[in-house]
DNA sequence: GCCGGGCCTGACGCCGTCTTGACGACGCCA
DNA sequence: TGGCGTCGTCAAGACGGCGTCAGGCCCGGC
């Protein structure tokens, strides 16, 4: 069956979203927040999402890269705002259309089975990302270290798995921290650089060089494969 | 070179098109008919089709099954009407995109990327800047010069990530020190000299003759692919 | 109540980055 | 031809980010 994961943090288009897909044979999802979209659609491994930008936690655009760093699931963006430049930047961060409110139930089904028919699912990522030194399951939250498991406080995991989920690519050190400690924490840097230091301690060969949790300075981390 | 098939019985419309897709450099072809469309995709083989679907010969819908017939290519239909069943059924035939007039040209062409990326490299396109020396990623904060990883600093990478995103296009100085640097900084012409030379010796193959990273003398300064 | 893990905070030294200044080359114009 | 402004280059110092370690706080388990 297929499987939309609706993201929607006002209930009742939450709801009137799940009734007419279910309706329609779909089984659905429902998440009200981006980070607990990033949660459902890694554990679920939905067919498509239904994507509404005004979320209460995180940037709508955070949560598209956040989803196609390792997913190539088709996203499909609802907005209330007519604002052109945020429809591109939606888009070319890797949404696959962009549908303005109020939109009839009839067009947006349409435009969901075009979606759907275009996505070739191809068996898509595994949900286990490895590095030289260490793996990392991504649906059983465990990461193993030279074949034995090493244990990860929810902190660690937090930033690991944001990294992880993006590989090669640089993530802010602000999207970091609002991704893990919430929006109001932009600055606190030195929390970053403390657990980053913890992680290549329990992950790198070499914690003082390390080849897979980069630094790049005044920027971001990166994790390279 | 990117095909583009531009499809609309309005020469204005058409012209204005043309006009903007070659500026981005895509190659374009016009028809202004449906049975012209359909000769010339089978023809030319574009990579995408953007179709008015209020054509004095034939009725969209029946372009649209007349090219999935046996072409794949990405369709984004373009229509004035705001008719529900219209767009439901242009979709259904096997169009991937459904823009109705008058829509913004920033948008149709990031409607246009996302469908590009889709048919052409499916496990999530990254955008990629190439030169003939360096290629710059523009989602992964990364530069590559022959083949080797070159690391940028943050303000290097600033200035270099406005240049790329527009090729070709003359940047006032103006701008790259208020974008970078801050709206305070407008007359600091200086650091913009230090930091091209440095960008320069790392990512030219020759420096004192740049190919890719022009001056402009007593403008700015312009990237060329 | 005791204990331990997890989280936050502060201090310190190191190193890369930014800023700033000086100088010569070049083109333009009087 | 000389003056002027812009540009490119180099070097040196100031500055701030980074990694590291250690200590204190909080909270849940025993």
């Amino acid at each position: 069956m297929t499987r939309v994961l609706v993201v929607d943090d006002e209930p009742q288009i939450a709801r009137a979203l799940r009734i007419n897909l279910a309706a329609r044979g779909y089984d659905v999802l429902v998440a009200h927040t981006g980070r607990s979209a990033l949660d459902l659609a890694a554990d679920n491994r939905p067919d498509l999402v239904l994507l509404d930008l005004g979320l209460p936690d995180l940037d709508g655009v955070d949560v598209i890269t956040g989803l196609r760093g390792w997913n190539p699931v088709p996203i499909i963006v609802l907005s209330a705002g007519t604002d052109s430049t945020r429809k591109v930047a939606a888009l070319d961060a890797g949404a696959d259309d962009y549908v303005t409110k109020p939109f009839g139930m009839d067009e947006l089904l349409a435009r969901l089975r075009a979606a759907l028919r275009r996505s070739t699912h191809l068996p898509g990522g595994e949900p286990v990302v490895e590095a030289e030194a260490f793996t990392v399951d991504l649906t059983a939250k465990r990461v193993h270290r030279d074949g034995a498991e090493v244990h990860l406080t929810p902190t660690e995991w937090g930033i690991l798995e944001i990294l992880v989920r993006n590989p090669g690519h640089l993530i802010a050190q602000r999207r970091l921290l609002t991704e893990v400690w919430g929006p109001t924490y932009t600055a606190e840097t030195h929390y970053l650089r403390v657990y980053l230091a913890q992680l290549r301690r329990k992950l790198e060969r070499d914690p003082a060089h390390p080849r897979h949790l980069i630094t790049e300075p005044g920027m971001g981390y990166r994790f390279q494969p």
